[in-house]
DNA sequence: GGCATTAAGACC
DNA sequence: GTCTTAATGCCC
C-alpha cells in the first residue's frame, strides 16, 4: 500500500495518513486532504507502506505540487524546530510556508499583471500631457516595454494609472514570470568608501572562508560605521554569486536603509515587512528560492526564506526584542538564524551596539568570534550621561527644576531636546481623590490609561475603553484626578513651560502607519520641531543629529522590575539612546532621572560603559543562576477561571519532580496574573543543561495530554522565555 | 484548531 | 417536554 505521512495545521503532536492511491506525491510537497469533515492543506513528510490506520484511511483529495516547496534541507530545519521548541511539527510546517501556500495557492511563478503602453500611448510625448506630469511620468515609465504592476504601485497612483487607462494610453497585460535573474551580471559596486583599520580587519575576518559557519559577534556604536562592514562583506558573498539575507528590528525596516543596499549593489533587494499582502509575501519567497534575488531583506519571520545559494546571514540590532515570536511557535528568530547559518554553512553576522547578554556570553565563551568598532574620529563623540537625583526635588510633570532650565539653554542654543518616557497616554492611572478609588479593567486588573486628548480611558492590557468617566465609579464623587505621568500630558504640560517651542510626540498613538513616522523624523531632522517626547520608538534606529540633550523622565522602574532582564534593558536603552544624538560639532548629554542616584548598576552603566555593565551583570547572572548559565524553559496555562491553571501546573509539577536532573520552580501567577480576562500561572523549569529538560519533556507529552485537568485550560510551552508577563 | 456529538440549563 | 448553550471528544 502506498501511503504518505501528512503534517496538518492542527494542535496534535503527530502526523496523519492517508492513501495516496498512485498519485504521485513528492515528500515536502503539498496535498489537500479531508480531515474531520473539513479540507486542509497539508505537507508530505514521509511515504509508508503500513499504517496502524489501515482500515479507516482516507485518500489523499488533491496532489497540489509536483515538486516540494519545502526540500530535505528545510524539512531537517523544520524537526529542528519542532524538536527545540517543543511545538507540534504540523504547526511548524504551517509557520514555515507563506500564508498564501498555506492557504493552497500555486507555488509556481504566476504570470504578472503589468501595464503596456497603448499604441496611443505610445505616440504620446510630453507636450500631450503638460497638464498631467504624474501621467507623463507613468508613460516614461512604460517606453521601455510593459513593467509589473505591483512595481508601479509602489510610486505611483492608483488615481493616475487609471487615468492613463480611461485616456487609452495605457492597458494591462499578462507578462511570463520574468524578474532580474542576473542579478550577479548586473552587480555594480559604487561610492565604496574605504575601509579603516577596525573595519578592514571586521571584514576580513567575517568573509575569510565564505563556505564556512563563521558566527561573528559585530559590537559598534553608532557612527562606527557597522553598516559599512555589513555592505563590504555581503559585496563579497554576492561577487561569489551567493546570497544574502538580512534580519532587522521591527522598527528599523525603512525605505532609507533598503535604498543603502539597493544604491551600493545596483540590483533588486526582496524585502518582508508586516504590510506586504499574501501575494506579495510569495513573490519575495519564489524569487529568493529560486536565487533570483541577491539580497532579501526583513523582520522575524524573514529567517524562515528559502536561499537556492545561501551565502550569509546578518541579524542588525540582535538584541533586540522583536526578533522573538511570543506565540504559537515561539522561537527567535536570531537564535534560528545561528541554527540554519551552521546548517547551511555560511558566515553569519549578529550586529549591535548593545549585545544581549546570551549573545555577549557566547562570543566570551570563544562560540563567536568577537569583533569591536570604536567611533571613528570626528563622526560622532560620546554623549555625556549624567544622575539627576530627584529625591524631594519639586519636579513639574515629573521633571527636575534643573533640567527644566537645562531645556531651556538647549533651545536657546537653537538645538533640540528629547524626553523620553515609556508610557503613553495622558496618565497611567485615574485616581477618586475622595475614596481612593483607581478606575480599573476587569479583565486584567490593572488600572486604565487615561488618553484627555481622545477623552476616554483605556486598557493598554486588552484595548478595553470606556469614555471618560466624570465620577468615581464607586463613591460618585467628581473629583477624580489622573495620576502619573505619560507622553500626552507631558507634551501638554510642557506647552505652557516652553510655549514659543515646537514640540511633536511620537509614540504609537501619534504616528499611526509608516510613511507618519517617517514624515515626522523627516520634520525633526529639517529643524521644524525642537522638542521630541516619546516612547521606545525613539530608541530603535534613528539618528538625531540636532538633538543635544536627552533626557529619560523615569529610569528607576526598571531598577527594581520582577523581571530579571529589566535591568539588561534598560542599559540598552540608555546606550541607543545617547547613540542617537548628537554630533562631532555638537556633542549630546543626557539625563537620567532618578530617586537612586547611587545604584550601582546605574553608576557601572555610565562610568564604564555598556561592555562593562553588561561583563558585570553576566557576572550577577551566573550568581544567581539564572540566563545564559542556565537554560530555562517556561510552561504557561491560562483559563477563565483562577483554579484550572493551578490544578493543571500542579500536577504537571508533580510528574516533573520524578525526576532530579533540572528544577521545577512554581507553579506561582504570571507577572499580569490576569489579562484579558483570563488567570495566567506558569511553571518555570531550569537546568545547566537545555537539552535534559527538552528530552524529559518531549518523552512525557503524551502523559502530560491526557492528564484530566489539561482540558480546562489553554496552555503552552516556550523554550528560553524572553520574559514573564 | 474546528466541528459534531452529547450533556446540561432555561423556560413553558 | 423542547430549544439553546456549554463541555467533550475526535480527526488519519
Amino acid at each position: 500500500m502506498s501511503i504518505v505521512k501528512v503534517a496538518l495545521p492542527v494542535p496534535k503532536r503527530q502526523l496523519f495518513d492517508y492513501l495516496s492511491n498512485g498519485l504521485e506525491v513528492p515528500v515536502g510537497g503539498r496535498v489537500r486532504v479531508s480531515f474531520a469533515n473539513r479540507t486542509l492543506v497539508g505537507v508530505v513528510m514521509a511515504h509508508t507502506d503500513d499504517s496502524p490506520w489501515a482500515d479507516k484511511l482516507k485518500a489523499v483529495s488533491e496532489v497540489l505540487d509536483e515538486a516540494p516547496v519545502l526540500d530535505e534541507h528545510w524539512l531537517t530545519l523544520a524537526r529542528w524546530l519542532a524538536d527545540y521548541y517543543l511545538h507540534p511539527i504540523g504547526d511548524v510546517i504551517h509557520t514555515l510556508l507563506p500564508v498564501a501556500l498555506r492557504k493552497g495557492a500555486s507555488a509556481l511563478p504566476q504570470d504578472t499583471e503589468c501595464l503596456a503602453l497603448t499604441p496611443t500611448g505610445q505616440q504620446h510625448c510630453q507636450d500631450d500631457l503638460r497638464r498631467a506630469p504624474q501621467q507623463w511620468r507613468l508613460i516614461a515609465r512604460l517606453k521601455d516595454g510593459p513593467v509589473a504592476l505591483h512595481t508601479l504601485r509602489e510610486d505611483i497612483s492608483s488615481a493616475v494609472i487609471r487615468a492613463c487607462r480611461d485616456k487609452g494610453l495605457v492597458e494591462t497585460t499578462l507578462q511570463a514570470y520574468a524578474v532580474q535573474s542576473d542579478w550577479h551580471a548586473a552587480l555594480t559596486i559604487s561610492d565604496k568608501p574605504r575601509p579603516n583599520t577596525e573595519q578592514a580587519l571586521a571584514i576580513s575576518a567575517i568573509t575569510r572562508d565564505l563556505e564556512a559557519y563563521t558566527p561573528v559577534l559585530l559590537e559598534g556604536v553608532t557612527g562606527s560605521g557597522k553598516t559599512e562592514v555589513y555592505l563590504q562583506s555581503i559585496e563579497a558573498i554576492l561577487k561569489a554569486g551567493r546570497q544574502v539575507l538580512i534580519l532587522v528590528p521591527e522598527i528599523g525596516l525603512t525605505p532609507q536603509t533598503v535604498q543603502r543596499f539597493q544604491r551600493r549593489f545596483g540590483i533588486d533587494v526582496g524585502v518582508l515587512h508586516s504590510n506586504l499582502n499574501d501575494n506579495q509575501r510569495l513573490r519575495v519567497w519564489q524569487q529568493a528560492r529560486s536565487g533570483e534575488l541577491g539580497i532579501v531583506i526583513g523582520t522575524r519571520s524573514a529567517i524562515f526564506t528559502p536561499l537556492a545559494k545561501p551565502g550569509m546571514i546578518i541579524v542588525d540590532e540582535e538584541h533586540d526584542g522583536s526578533f522573538k515570536q511570543q506565540d504559537g511557535l515561539r522561537y527567535h528568530a536570531r537564535d534560528f538564524a545561528v541554527v540554519r547559518a551552521k546548517m547551511e554553512g555560511v558566515p553569519l553576522i549578529l550586529g549591535t551596539a548593545t549585545p544581549s547578554l546570551e549573545t555577549l556570553n557566547n562570543a566570551l565563551q570563544g562560540r563567536y568570534q568577537h569583533l569591536t568598532l570604536h567611533a571613528r574620529a570626528g563622526v560622532a563623540t560620546h554623549t555625556v550621561q549624567q544622575v539627576m537625583d530627584i529625591k524631594d526635588q519639586p519636579l513639574r510633570v515629573g521633571i527636575a527644576p534643573g533640567l527644566i532650565e537645562r531645556m531651556r539653554s538647549h533651545f536657546a542654543a537653537g538645538q533640540q531636546v528629547m524626553l523620553f518616557i515609556n508610557r503613553r497616554g495622558y496618565a497611567p492611572a485615574l485616581l477618586c481623590h475622595h475614596c481612593g478609588h483607581i478606575e480599573t479593567c476587569h479583565r486584567c486588573e490593572r488600572p486604565f490609561t487615561v488618553h484627555k486628548q481622545l477623552n476616554k480611558i483605556q486598557c493598554h492590557h486588552c484595548s478595553a475603553a470606556r469614555p471618560l468617566p466624570r465620577q468615581c465609579g464607586a463613591c460618585g464623587n467628581d473629583e477624580i484626578v489622573p495620576k502619573g505621568v505619560g507622553t500626552e500630558q507631558l507634551d501638554a504640560e510642557l506647552a505652557s513651560i516652553f510655549p514659543h517651542i515646537s514640540r511633536v510626540r511620537i509614540d504609537s498613538d501619534s504616528v499611526r502607519g509608516k510613511s507618519t513616522l517617517e514624515e515626522v523624523l523627516a520634520a525633526i531632522n529639517e529643524g521644524r520641531h525642537q522638542l521630541l517626547i516619546g516612547t521606545q520608538i525613539l530608541s530603535k534606529g534613528h539618528h538625531f543629529p540636532n538633538v543635544t540633550l536627552v533626557v529619560i523622565v523615569d529610569a528607576d522602574g526598571a531598577l527594581f522590575s520582577a523581571d530579571f532582564r529589566a535591568a539588561e534593558h534598560l542599559a540598552q536603552l540608555i546606550t541607543q539612546l545617547s547613540g542617537r544624538a548628537g554630533r562631532a560639532d555638537k556633542p549630546g548629554e543626557m539625563w537620567l532621572q532618578t530617586h537612586h542616584p547611587g545604584h550601582p548598576l546605574l553608576q557601572d552603566l555610565l562610568h564604564n560603559g555598556y561592555g562593562h555593565f553588561a561583563r558585570f551583570a553576566l557576572q550577577e547572572r551566573k550568581a544567581a543562576g539564572l540566563p545564559p548559565f542556565q537554560y530555562q524553559v517556561l510552561i504557561r496555562a491560562e483559563a477563565t477561571d483562577a483554579r484550572s491553571p493551578f490544578a493543571f501546573l500542579d500536577e504537571l509539577a508533580t510528574l516533573l519532580r520524578q525526576q532530579t536532573d533540572f528544577q521545577v520552580l512554581g507553579p506561582v501567577p504570571a507577572l499580569m496574573e490576569k489579562r484579558q480576562g483570563r488567570y495566567r500561572v506558569q511553571l518555570l523549569l531550569q537546568s545547566t543543561r537545555r537539552g535534559v529538560i527538552q528530552a524529559w519533556l518531549a518523552t512525557n507529552m503524551a502523559t502530560f495530554e491526557r492528564l484530566p485537568s489539561v482540558r480546562k485550560v489553554r496552555w503552552s510551552i516556550d523554550v528560553d522565555p524572553q520574559d514573564f508577563m
